[in-house]
DNA sequence: TAATATTGATCAGCATACTGATCATCAGTA
DNA sequence: TACTGATGATCAGTATGCTGATCAATATTA
């Protein structure tokens, strides 16, 4: 019979459960509550400053409703700010706060370590395969994606 | 500085992202309107009838607490019962109901082929590796998830 | 046996993710 | 300029996925 143990659908939900869980423990042992996204957020908008929400969440290939009420979080939490456009009134520029980049700056060293525990079962040669080929099946199905990925030339990444 | 697009987990979570919209839109091109835990949660319990809900949760590596509001569902829509077990007053024994092993039946190819879908970008030798580092990596931090994957001699897949 | 620890299930509460809709604003065109 | 369509943002509603707690029933052990 079909087992939905030996799916390929199910492995890449059962590694993607634990990256999340990796991630959210790291940033925890430096004393700080951070989600993936929360942080992929923050990471973002430092590297481009008065995004807007919208394209903030094409580069990050999250669904718009999502960055929405991640980055309402973020402004209840005081890390970013929100404000109306000048040159367009529909859109709002995202910053963050003083405390947003300290809080940025303190938690990517654990971030960047947790990649590493992240591929801890694989060879150095191993990891390097095993990400090319994710990086080319993620690509291939981006369209797919109900948030696919829209690369701007303007990202400084 | 660093890249949240070029980091591991975020290739992850993209990947993953697109394999649920992959599986849903699959599914509801036949009409149904399933999630991938719901199928999940069919599927074993179809090759493990009378089982309780806790050990179903370790069998696909899930939240207990995710795994009872799922059956919920699932019960909702008199796909299966649950009833206390005789052996054991506290578990509750789940079953699929006829109706529930026919949704089975109707959508399992289609989740099936799904599965090709998801590694589209891959050659058929890329997948075969892909794959295997997938499983490599995942059960390496099997322990590190929230829900570890609970293998059972019982488990008859 | 009585006390203790463990376990299956559920609940409250929160944060993603998503669908589909609405609303205001802007861009392009007749 | 008035109209039309597209776009940024938000909202209502639903389903995961999680933390931490509680409760009842079972297992273990003193």
């Amino acid at each position: 019979m079909s087992d939905i143990s030996t799916m390929p659908g199910h492995l890449i939900r059962r590694f993607h459960q634990a990256t999340v869980a990796i991630l959210q423990k790291e940033v925890s042992v430096l004393g700080y509550d951070l989600t993936p996204v929360q942080y992929a957020v923050l990471n973002k908008i430092n590297n481009n400053p008065g995004i807007d929400q919208i394209t903030l969440a094409g580069l990050i290939a999250y669904d718009r409703t999502t960055i929405t009420s991640v980055v309402d979080r973020l402004e209840q939490r005081g890390w970013v700010t929100r404000e109306v456009s000048n040159q367009d009134r529909r859109s709002k520029v995202i910053k963050l706060t003083t405390e947003g980049v300290k809080v940025l700056c303190k938690v990517t060293p654990a971030v960047i370590s947790a990649q590493a525990i992240m591929l801890q079962g694989l060879e150095a040669k191993e990891s390097e395969v095993f990400l090319s080929l994710l990086e080319k099946a993620t690509d291939a199905v981006n369209e797919l994606s109900r948030a696919p990925l829209k690369k701007s030339k303007d990202d400084k990444n």
